[in-house]
RNA sequence: GCCCGAAUGGUGGAACGGUAGACACGAGGGACUUAAAAUCCCUUGGCCAUCGCGGCUGUGUGGGUUCGAGUCCCACUUCGGGUACCA
């Protein structure tokens, strides 16, 4: 029998299937393991070759799990809210359910191929209404949640509500937006839209108006995350600033719980600073300086407490609340001109221009801690979401002040020992402090770090200011301006936001005759006819985004049939949380903080028993494209070979398919019937070949690069694709595909194949396995078993191929050694490993077998061979009995017939033995 | 600018501080074949060699630690990734 791959993967996907053998159920007498992929967007392009490596890599370590014993959850399902589908709607009409329902049939088909081990019972689709109901449960019950600090978690509104009844805001420690004093009795007076008001300062999902990245081309608004440099990260739109009405989760409550978090969870390190950073804790001080001849404070947020004497001004953030109010008359023309100018610019531009700019206010402020009357300027360079939009300027000491005081000619002054500062700022904080003494403190002569905990401590003794930790992470907005996303459990009641209640869930995504905007600037859900509650109030016109149902899918999966809770006590209880979470890295600070988040609030309620969502993570790397190129001269239709190219001045280099090309030769005739352009094009060649140059890039449609894996599997088969995947290099890390090297594999598993068949005899007996059979296999079993604990998947690759070619070359017919072997390689190529097993006569599928332990007895050698050094460098070896002590191997290795030749005239110094490695001999 | 990460043949990549380049691709040579495909065998870091003895050199650069460094430490260069007026 030949191998024929496409007649055994086909048979065996569909017994797997039949046979509902990966189906997974809670069993309290197995361990468990979740293994969880991060679900797919299902884009119109479907899959292409780089997006199973992270698949593969988690299925193989699903599949060794199992066949470890243990119980392997392992779903999944499609993150099917999102943009292209909409988009693509607004283009033709056509519902983006459609368009989903499509992609993700064609998803399936693809992942199908390759022969995952999913329990696809339990597949989750976020645009589901029966799974979109628990996203806005979730949300119901992040509005009705407030943030306590001292217990450190999230409590029921209604027990604030309680404490305002009784004491009105005094001593309320909660995560709140702006600090709110009132007594019970104003609360008591207040009317319900003022109470809504007050509630929505403290609630977790909370109205808000705030400073928005508004996406224009895309109608909507977008998170800090999904922008970048000024532009929307998927499409690469710009990006304006806005101030608007927004739903937004106050995630920044859970900052620092998200913070010490990380360092429970098995994370890579550069995963876990990019949370550290987008998180941004800094220790600080806040200090108040009043206004000269006002009874106006202005509120400063700095980490360098010790250069107070060093302010020479202040600065306000454009926006700032305090602009009104401390600008004086005959600076308001100015000042009012100069925020205009502002609110011109994009962010973008502002970010480009990178110029310094700025207005005076008129008003001074008082430095409390020197007397000392300093000018407020206003500014763009302070922003106003971070601390309190208000700086104390150090000119000397930090380089954004030093620009722009030269700018304003502002004085600059030292105020560390040594620091030159007539070019540019000194901003280390190191030295010795100088220029920094009054009545009230004196800093001379500290170190700087004894100088901030010195100032801070005196800030807090006068009663100026107190210690502060700020975080540079934000509030999440959650509101989208769009069609495609969960709608809003919320209605207006007289203008109140109202929550619905539990048993109005799902609040369906209505239909609408377009998905566009409506004419008077509403979102598409403004078009739904009936948008209204049973009693006729308005329902909120926005969706969630993107985000809003990847936050808790993985829960979901633990039990996805449950109409009666998001997951089951029992089904979280046994499946707690993800024991491996595999997926790429630019979720860092987008889906990966958010989750958290989530899950942390769902641990507070009690919903869910694990307080970090997912215990181990990998990020997969992306898998690049190879283009290739040819190189136009000219305007003309004449295209030169690569080397030959510096031959003329002006090419231009024009993608070409990678099918049209070879081993970066490309096929003329196959050029010429594929573009127009190439047809009577005239090809300059090279040693009779045309070479196309290639380049790196990002696997798209628009650069003819990218690999299909469906006509990988039609040509090599699934087991084939999965291990040259895993092949090509650590899974970490990013590398371009060459289809070049897939042979290799394709050899082996043949190789394999004719291990176990010569045409259509079966070669394998009941034989006793020989030593060197043994060995050959054990080595192979110790080496997978320790790379897949590893994710060292490409290094057992190899490790497959030395087994099988010495096995061959052994002749070895062993049942009981392929059996092993076969065990060991079924993780990595499924289909070609139950094929053989259930030839040699096995009944079960290779699935369900047991992993094999090695014994290291049969590894082990009886001799070793040695190298021999001298001063470090190897000259020669020689074998040694394996139990030789160190005394012997010295002997030996200084008796050798070599070593006379490397000891002549010299003398032996030390001689260094490592059992079973080397023998190193110091000569001098 | 700041924070991570990386740098090894023509290519992808192996190497608990212990003979660098496993394994694979590509290339070259050969066998089988009318021929091709497939398969198999040999060679393959560079330089030298009285090319079947052997030798020298070699893991981005420069130092250091060590009997011994691709691996550890310091400085630098280059390339990726993240982030950015975050006070």
């Amino acid at each position: 029998m030949e191998y024929n791959h496409k007649d055994i993967e086909s048979r065996w996907q569909q017994q797997w299937r039949e046979k509902g053998i990966y189906r997974a159920e809670i069993d309290p007498s197995r361990p468990k393991f979740y293994v969880l992929d991060m679900f797919p967007y299902p884009s119109g392009a479907g899959l292409h070759v780089g997006h199973p490596l992270g698949y593969i890599a988690s299925d193989i370590y699903s599949r060794y799990k199992r066949l470890n014993g243990f119980n392997v959850l392992h779903p999944m399902g499609y993150d099917a809210y999102g943009l292209p589908a909409e988009q693509y709607a607004i283009k033709t009409g056509q519902h983006p359910e459609i368009t989903t329902n499509e992609n993700i049939a064609r998803y399936r088909s693809q992942l199908d191929k390759i022969g995952f081990c999913y329990d696809w019972d339990r597949e989750i689709r976020t645009c589901d209404p029966d799974y979109y109901k628990w996203t806005q449960w979730v949300f119901l019950r992040l509005f009705n949640s407030y943030y306590d600090k001292g217990a450190d978690k999230a409590l029921p509104i209604s027990d604030l509500v309680a404490h305002f009844e009784k004491n009105g805001s005094e001593g309320i420690n909660a995560a709140e937006t702006k600090e709110l004093h009132f007594t019970a009795d104003e609360w008591k007076a207040m009317d319900a839209k003022e109470k809504s008001d007050v509630l929505m300062n403290y609630r977790l999902a909370y109205l808000g108006t705030t400073m928005v990245n508004w996406c224009p081309k895309l109608g909507t608004v977008l998170a800090n995350d999904e922008v970048s440099e000024g532009r929307s990260v998927r499409d690469g739109y710009p990006v304006e600033q806005k101030m608007m009405d927004q739903w937004c989760l106050r995630v920044s409550a859970y900052a620092q719980r998200l913070l010490d978090g990380l360092d429970r969870i098995d994370w890579s390190d550069s995963l876990k600073e990019t949370q550290r950073n987008w998180i941004g804790r800094s220790e600080g001080a806040e200090m108040r300086f009043k206004i000269a001849g006002s009874d106006i404070e202005l509120e400063i947020f700095t980490t360098r407490a010790d250069t107070v004497f060093g302010v020479t001004f202040m600065v306000l953030a454009p926006e700032s609340m305090y602009v009104d109010m401390i600008t004086t008359d005959e600076q308001r023309a100015a000042v009012d001109e100069y925020i205009a100018s502002i609110k011109h610019k994009t962010e973008r531009q502002r970010m480009i221009e990178k110029k310094v700019s700025g207005v005076f206010s008129g008003a001074y402020a008082v430095n409390p801690l020197t007397g000392k009357e300093i000018p407020v300027w206003i500014s763009d360079y302070v922003l106003a979401g971070y601390g309190t939009g208000a700086i104390m300027a150090v000119p000397a000491h930090d380089s954004r002040d030093y620009a722009f005081a030269r700018h304003f000619n502002l004085p600059i002054i030292p105020l560390i020992e040594g620091a030159d500062v007539s070019e540019e700022s000194f901003d280390a904080k190191e030295g010795r402090m100088i220029n920094s003494s009054s009545d009230i403190l004196d800093l001379n002569g500290l170190d700087v770090k004894e100088a901030i905990a010195k100032t801070k401590a005196r800030i807090a003794e006068l009663g100026i200011g107190k210690v502060k930790v700020n975080y540079r992470l934000r509030d999440a907005i959650f509101s989208r301006q769009r069609y495609w996303g969960e709608p809003f459990p919320i209605y207006y009641k007289d203008g109140i936001p109202t929550a619905m209640d539990d048993k109005d869930l799902p609040v369906l995504l209505p239909e609408v005759d377009k998905f566009l905007p409506t004419e008077t600037g509403e979102p598409p859900l403004g078009r739904a006819k009936d948008w209204k509650t049973k009693d006729g109030y308005p329902i909120e016109l926005c969706t969630m985004p993107g985000f809003a149902g990847s936050s808790a899918y993985y829960l979901r999966y633990m039990d996805p049939h449950n109409s009666e809770a998001l997951v089951g006590k029992e089904a979280n209880e046994y499946w707690g949380s993800v024991d491996l979470y595999l997926g790429g890295s630019e979720h860092a600070t987008g889906h990966l903080i958010y989750s958290r988040f989530w899950n942390k609030f769902l641990f507070d309620l009690g919903v869910v028993c694990e307080d970090e969502p997912f215990r181990k993570l990998v990020n997969q790397g992306m898998i690049q494209g190879r283009s290739s190129f040819v190189y136009r001269v000219g305007e003309s239709n004449t295209f030169v070979s690569a080397g030959l190219r510096s031959q003329y001045d002006d090419t231009q280099e024009k993608h070409v398919d990678i099918s049209l090309v070879n081993n970066d030769v490309l096929d003329i005739e196959a050029a010429r019937a594929w573009a127009p352009e190439f047809k009577d094009a005239e090809f300059i060649l090279e040693d009779g070949k045309y070479i196309c140059g290639w380049a790196v890039e990002k696997m798209s449609k628009s650069k003819y690069n990218v690999v299909n894996p469906d006509d990988m599997v039609e040509r090599y088969g699934a087991d084939t694709l999965r291990l040259y995947e895993m092949f090509l290099g650590p899974i970490e890390q990013s590398k371009p595909w060459d289809t070049n090297g897939i042979d290799g594999v394709y050899r082996f598993i043949k190789k394999l194949w004719s291990l176990f068949y010569d045409k259509n005899t079966l070669l394998i007996d009941d034989s006793e396995p020989t030593a060197e059979n043994l060995k050959t296999l054990h080595k192979l079993i110790k080496k997978v078993t320790g790379d897949i604990e590893q994710f060292s998947f490409n290094t057992s690759v190899s490790a497959f191929m030395i087994c099988v070619n010495e096995l061959s070359a052994q002749k070895c017919r062993s049942r009981r050694v392929m059996e092993d072997l076969l065990v060991v390689l079924a993780p990595f190529a499924p289909h070609v490993a139950e094929e053989l097993w259930h030839a040699i006569g096995n009944g079960t599928s290779v699935c369900d077998a047991k992993w094999p332990a090695w014994n290291e007895d049969y590894i082990k050698d009886s001799t070793v061979k040695y190298a021999v050094s001298f001063n470090g460098k190897a000259r020669f070896t020689m074998e040694m009995p394996a139990d030789a002590g160190k005394d012997a191997v010295e002997a030996a290795a200084m008796a050798h017939q070599d070593s006379a030749k490397w000891l002549a005239g010299k003398t032996v110094r030390k001689v260094i033995v490592v059992p079973g490695k080397i023998v190193n001999i110091v000569v001098g």
